[in-house]
RNA sequence: GCGAAAAUAGCUCAGUUGGUAGAGCACAACCUUGCCAAGGUUGGGGUCGCGGGUUCGAGUCCCGUUUUUCGCUCCA
């Protein structure tokens, strides 16, 4: 494990030092949990992406894109569960390590104090018997009312933090009432939070008329509530899939491994509309071209499993994830979930609007179960980057990193190269550059040894490099390098842009998937 | 969130009991060689994460803070 540790780090700093991955504003100390794409890291990301688009969209013809906005009306958060689900104030006790809604606790405090004055009246009762007015009592016995006075300053107080949503206040109650931990019986506390799932903003310039929007926690609801108008405006029928690709945010508590878990990440999610009754069966079909989808890439099927859920979340009746095998364990990268018609059904309710289905073939209305796949990019992205690297023992006792990256991945396709810096050989590799550039990624190099040049597109993953040398001059030939194997072919300049093609199309890996 | 460790050049790291910041690689220019990195010369780049304190003097000691990593916890 220690040592898988060691490759994850040297993983993380080649990430860094090649421009794939960077820290968020580092020159401010970083912001945690957020991190940018660098000059290869966004080509290789964005190469993820067409593939996953091209997959769904050009591959079934009853799949269709959408972009939806991340600004969402804030009910649909409310429909979708995410506004009540997250919305608490916690506070931890630093020695029994448990954490508590602040709230709560304020309010058990409040009951006691009510007990107090009950068990005060209860008294009383007990010594007076049956000419005891009790109401009278309440109203003039003075313990009776200090007690109340004190419990209606403390309702008080505490109704006006909750409502300025005053997590300082909060704390100083629980202090001032000097209320202890129910384990530890300390008053060791730290801040109070808000944990909240959801990032939150404002929209409308002044102050008074401005709205409480968020950040959208899952790109899948932009798809929902757009479902009806794609169905009808791209004269869908059942069974329909919509497909995003779209940033999501999350105020994780906890935001580790790198890029695996992120504050700001991006997600592919493609929802697909089916007949009640029929949820489970393209359930079924979707964990198996899901999978299909990753294997076709070649990172090696042992790195792949299923990872089926036992406790479901409230919207679904069958639920898996793909995990993938990272230098940290197998973790989830995409998830498969059967949701049923929750979600549609909550955005009937809320909005009060139908968006039934209305099928053709049974002539009834109604509303469409769905399927979801969805796959964090970031976390594609983490586990293309891990299962490619490698520090290569050559023979001769050289060492060599190199990204065993799939080529329709790759952020550069071709690196072109003259053997020396002069005779007319830069010219040359020139010219095949100028003709290259218009269909691949393609750099030129001049600088340094060839080996050397070599070794800078290994360490970037650049499946090919070709190399003009003097002979070139004479006959149009050009030696092509190939990364994994580092065989060298000698080929003809008018044959290198299918060779290249051949191999470096997101269309190859489509048509593994038939 | 709690606990532990770490932070010095783009990367990996050294820096003695506190005394004027270093190496290798990388980068730039020039020369040389030319098919699997690490020839020569020269050069650029660091207020040692940030803030405060102790001291004549802090990369080094103390406090705080930020970020990262690991374990626990939480969450999908």
């Amino acid at each position: 494990m220690a040592q898988q540790d060691e490759v994850f780090k040297k993983i993380v700093s080649h990430a860094k030092e090649y421009g794939f991955v960077f820290q968020s504003s580092e020159i401010y100390d970083g912001l945690a949990a957020v991190y940018d794409y660098g000059q290869n890291g966004v080509e290789m990301k964005n190469n993820i992406k067409r593939y996953w688009w091209d997959a769904m969209t050009l591959l079934h013809e009853n799949i269709v894109g959408i972009d939806s906005a991340i600004f969402m009306h804030p009910t649909i958060w409310k429909a979708s569960g995410h506004v009540d689900a997250f919305n608490d104030p916690l506070i931890d006790n630093r020695d029994s390590k448990k954490r508590y809604r602040a709230d709560v606790l304020i309010e058990d405090e409040l009951a006691k104090i009510d007990d107090k004055i009950e068990k005060e009246v209860a008294k009383a009762k007990k010594r007076f018997g049956d000419s005891f007015d009790e109401a009278l009592f309440r109203e003039t016995n003075p313990r009776v009312l200090e007690t109340k006075a004190k419990r209606d300053a403390l309702h008080e107080r505490f109704a006006k933090a909750m409502n300025d949503n005053n997590l300082d206040e909060l704390r100083q109650i629980i202090i001032d009432q000097e209320i202890v931990c129910p384990i530890s019986g300390t008053k060791n506390w730290t801040e109070v939070r808000q944990f909240n799932l959801m990032f939150r903003t404002e929209m409308g310039s002044t102050a008074d008329g401005a709205m409480t929007v968020y950040l959208r926690p899952e790109t899948a609801q932009g798809i929902f509530v757009n479902y009806l108008n794609v169905q009808k405006t791209g004269r869908m029928r059942l069974p329909f899939g919509i497909a995003q690709i779209g940033k999501a945010f999350r105020n994780e508590i906890v935001a580790r491994q790198f890029i695996f878990r992120m504050r700001e990440f991006e997600q592919m999610e493609m929802q697909f509309f089916v007949r009640p009754g029929e949820e489970l069966k393209w359930f079924a079909t979707w964990k198996e071209w899901r999978l299909k989808w990753h294997k076709a890439l070649g990172l090696g099927d042992a790195k792949y499993r299923y990872h089926d859920h036992d406790k479901l979340a409230h919207y679904a009746n069958a639920a898996t994830d793909i995990e993938f095998e990272m230098p940290f364990g197998f973790k989830e990268v995409e998830g498969i979930h059967s949701r049923t018609n929750f979600d549609l059904s909550q955005h009937e309710k809320y909005s009060g609007k139908n968006i039934k289905y209305f099928d053709p073939e049974l002539n009834e209305s109604y509303t469409p179960y769905v399927i979801e796949t969805s796959i964090g990019v970031d976390r594609m992205f983490l586990s293309v980057l891990c299962s490619s690297y490698e520090e290569q023992q050559l023979e001769g006792g050289d060492k060599r990193v190199v990204l065993h990256l799939p080529a329709p991945l790759a952020p550069v396709k071709c690196a072109v190269m003259p053997l020396v810096r002069k005779d007319g050989l830069p010219e040359k590799a020139r010219e095949i550059v100028n003709d290259l550039k218009f269909d691949f990624a393609t750099r030129y190099d001049e600088k340094d040894s060839i080996g050397k040049r070599y070794r800078r597109q290994d360490a970037i993953g650049t499946p090919y490099c070709i190399t003009v040398d003097h002979q070139t001059l004479e006959d149009n030939t050009v030696t092509l390098r190939e990364r994994d194997s580092m065989q060298q072919t000698r080929v003809n300049i008018a044959e290198l842009h299918k060779l290249i093609h051949d191999s470096v199309s997101i269309t190859s890996l489509l048509r593994k998937l038939g």
